[in-house]
DNA sequence: CTGAAAGCGCTAACAC
DNA sequence: GTGTTAGCGCTTTCAG
């Protein structure tokens, strides 16, 4: 029924390691026997069973990779970076959609350690003991990718989201506002929950003013969370100047939301977002906002497997990426009015 | 150094078969005896190897995943459906960005035939027949998610296209237009170039509307595409006063392209999109637009690859979901002005 | 209800 | 250069 190694072997009047030789492109083959085992190839229509290679070989050349929420325009972008440096190494992808819930994270990963890929980029927004555990069961690489883990143990590519919030905080400073309120993810968010947070704190208190608690709301970075956080920060007594949103879509969120209650932006109030995904340039006013370099946090974090699975050397487990602001229409900074 | 299954068999005392019923949930295995064998499991740590069972079983409970961009927000919506279907049948994915290159989705078929997918779903623009060619060797089954091939050989699962870009036609004709533009997809795609476009020339030929060439813009549908065909609208001496985009992103660069020359969206001009895309409506003016049931079309794509893997019977093997129009802000139809 | 044994299709020494 | 021969770890008859 199907051709197998053998029957090859068998029409091309070699044996099944000759065959296998020429399947694998080793060198060691006298062109003419080549061509006749290419000729059967061709001939019986015969097709390696990557399994069959698999279970001898010990490697499925398959990488598995869990993501969140596949159709966050976010993870999607990383995804696509992973899967562009995968194939460009000749790897498959098992993906993953984890929906952010720890059990069916947990059961992905022994999923994808029974499949015997040859090693994992994860994805994710908080990684708990529960995460740690399961990790150290695998006998292949790991690699976080747009992810932190406190231990520093595991292998991850980020940007610096401490020193972004920071930064981003500090070019709404220098516009010249003091009233600046900020929507940040949720504080089990490592990332967007905390660091970008914690930056925003330390440049209102290097810039002396005074932090407000009624001008921070913690949520999930979504659409409505934005619109929501504006409707609420409206209507405090005194309202902020300029808002700092932990994502794009959040931000976009909140500039409806100010649009809606009549307010313009920028010239009533300044938003500034984070990541820089497409949408950031589809809306009006384009969204100022802090760039994330996606594709490659994802490129470099599979570049990274390739070289664990291959026992190379890395200088450095850890690698941070460089981020920058893009100023566009949602903010004035570099306008001098 | 890895646990088999015979280390199992001799730590519990058992046959490897007895092993392999426990694992796989075979009933007939006396209460004790499985018991244990499953402390023998957690004892050892042992993690069944999916490779050795698709070897010996003939089955990888591993789909294939083709995607033009995993990065689209239209695929991606697909995507999810599929995977959350698949997962929920205790497949799992291999997906597959194709980047719309012929040469790499012909060269990814048959990597996943390699690794004996047990099916293929496959999301495309537009099928040759080389893409037959390569599906004909397939011996496991392929169902074509929102994209079509004309012979209807294959299974497939799609809205009406025609019918949709009719009845975003008509809904601009009875808000009383009659000159009604177009950006419409590139005319190879035989879905979004060429059967919506077909469906609106049917709707203006009905009322009697002379069809104008230079109301027509095929192009890649981009939020660029987008923008630049309302420049281009604009620059006829007799500009359109609606204008039918066959995605929601172009719908989007139209908009802003028409605000962005100081027109006005819907006073001015009236736009429609075509998928729904979660980006409709976070743009201001919403975006009214045709709403294909994307999740929907990956979900049913998926189960019905189960049934063909399962030899069940299926019915039809052409389907066709539902699609409506949803009126938000850039159309005024509902308006009784 | 359980065990023995024959593969699944291929790779990887190891000979020649 | 090429062939032989063990497995890889598991499923699956077939007995009993």
């Amino acid at each position: 029924m199907t051709v197998t190694i053998y029957d090859v072997a068998r029409e091309a009047g070699v044996s099944m390691a000759t065959v296998s030789r020429v399947v694998n492109g080793n060198p060691n083959v006298k062109p003419t026997t080549r061509k006749k085992v290419l000729a059967a190839i061709e001939l019986l229509g015969y097709r390696p069973n990557a399994v069959a290679r698999g279970l001898a070989s010990k490697r499925t050349t398959t990488v598995g990779v869990i993501i969140p929420d596949i159709s966050s325009a976010f993870f999607a972008e990383l995804a696509r970076g992973i899967d562009d440096i995968a194939s460009m190494y000749k790897y498959n992808i098992i993906l993953c959609d984890s929906d952010s819930r720890l059990d069916k994270e947990v059961q992905l990963i022994n999923t994808l350690l029974e499949k015997q890929v040859d090693g994992i980029v994860y994805m994710g927004r908080e990684i708990t003991e529960d995460h740690m555990r399961v990790f150290n069961t695998s006998n292949v690489p790991i690699v976080l990718a747009g992810t932190k883990e406190k231990s520093s143990e595991l292998p991850s590519v980020n940007i610096d989201h401490f020193q972004a919030g920071y930064d981003a905080t500090i070019r709404l400073i220098e516009g010249g506002h003091k009233r600046i309120a900020i929507v940040t993810g949720p504080f089990q968010d490592p990332l967007a929950g905390v660091e970008r947070f914690e930056g925003y704190r330390k440049a209102l208190e290097e810039h002396n003013i005074d932090f407000r608690q009624n001008y921070v709301i913690s949520d999930k970075l979504t659409y409505r969370a934005g619109m929501a956080a504006a409707k609420s920060f409206m209507s405090l007594e005194e309202t902020p100047t300029a808002i700092f949103a932990a994502s794009d879509e959040t931000a976009v969120g909140v500039i409806h939301g100010l649009q809606d209650m009549g307010k313009r932006v920028p010239q009533d109030i300044e938003v500034i977002g984070f990541d820089n995904i497409r949408l950031s340039e589809m809306v009006r006013p384009k969204l100022s906002t802090v760039v994330q370099p996606m594709y490659d946090i994802g490129a470099v974090a599979m570049r990274l497997l390739t070289k664990y699975m291959n026992n190379e050397d890395v200088d450095d487990h850890i690698v941070v990426l460089p981020h920058r602001i893009e100023e566009r229409q949602s903010t004035t900074l570099l306008r001098d009015e």
